[in-house]
DNA sequence: GCGACAG
DNA sequence: ATCTTGTCGC
């Protein structure tokens, strides 16, 4: 798969993010939820030693089974900044996508894709890269605002920029639980992403896709510190 | 200028 | 992201 170049500053970096952001798809509806391959990917940090481990978890759709995983440790390249976390992740988050055998099929990020201060966060970043169709589950609403959804699992409501345009959902995956927010990322519609992040969040708050990469990203940096 | 701010 | 024990609950 293709690679990042790291911005030598800030301002080369929303460069680049205004000029890939064009070629964003979002008029595809995106792959059928319950059926193929869904992959997760996470990343994990040692700051003191300046290293990072990436994990791509590809599920079964239907079972969420695990089909395949693989791993990739690196050097940290960017700090982070808010608003160009892509520049931190995907290079490494791309070396494990590369040592798949299986087509990872939908990818699952762990961050935002068109809600970002320049509409193309880490989901749309990684979408155009890779040409795959990508979505964006976050833990936290960044500097979006939303009403809280019904409290029922599956209620969602929109989340918004300060223009009123809704660049997101804040999706309830579980009763009683504060709901994740989900934003597209390419070549997939909302409408579609949210389907697909609610069976991947069979169990527990966070996809399961998100889970197991995130165990799996620990786990290698564990293994490639010690 | 200050604070807020995905991971 | 990461630093970190116990604790409440199914």
């Amino acid at each position: 798969m293709t690679e990042i170049a790291t911005p030598a500053d800030e301002a080369e970096a929303h460069a680049v993010q205004d000029e890939l952001r064009g070629l964003v798809v979002h008029d595809e509806p995106g792959p059928p939820p319950g059926t193929g391959l869904v992959t997760g990917v996470d990343v994990a940090y040692d700051d003191e030693r300046d290293m990072v481990a990436a994990a791509a978890v590809v599920l079964d759709a239907a079972t969420l089974a695990v089909v395949e995983e693989a791993t990739a440790v690196g050097r940290v390249a960017f700090p982070y900044i808010p608003g160009l976390l892509a520049f931190r992740e995907l290079p490494t988050v791309l070396a494990a996508l590369a040592a798949l055998r299986s087509d990872p099929g939908l990818v699952v990020c762990d961050g935002y894709g068109l809600a970002h201060p320049r509409r193309f966060g880490l989901a749309a970043h990684l979408g155009v890269v890779t040409g795959l169709p990508a979505l964006g589950v976050a833990k936290n609403p960044f500097t979006f605002s939303y009403e809280p959804p019904g409290a029922r699992r599956g209620d969602s409501s929109p989340l918004l920029a300060e223009n009123g345009e809704e660049v997101g959902r804040a999706l309830r995956t579980r009763e009683g639980v504060k709901p994740v927010f989900v934003s597209v990322g390419h070549r997939v519609d909302l409408a579609t992403a949210c389907a697909h992040t609610l069976r991947l969040a069979r169990d527990y708050r966070l996809p399961e896709s998100t889970r197991r990469a995130d165990a799996l990203c620990r786990r290698a940096l564990r293994e490639a510190t010690a």
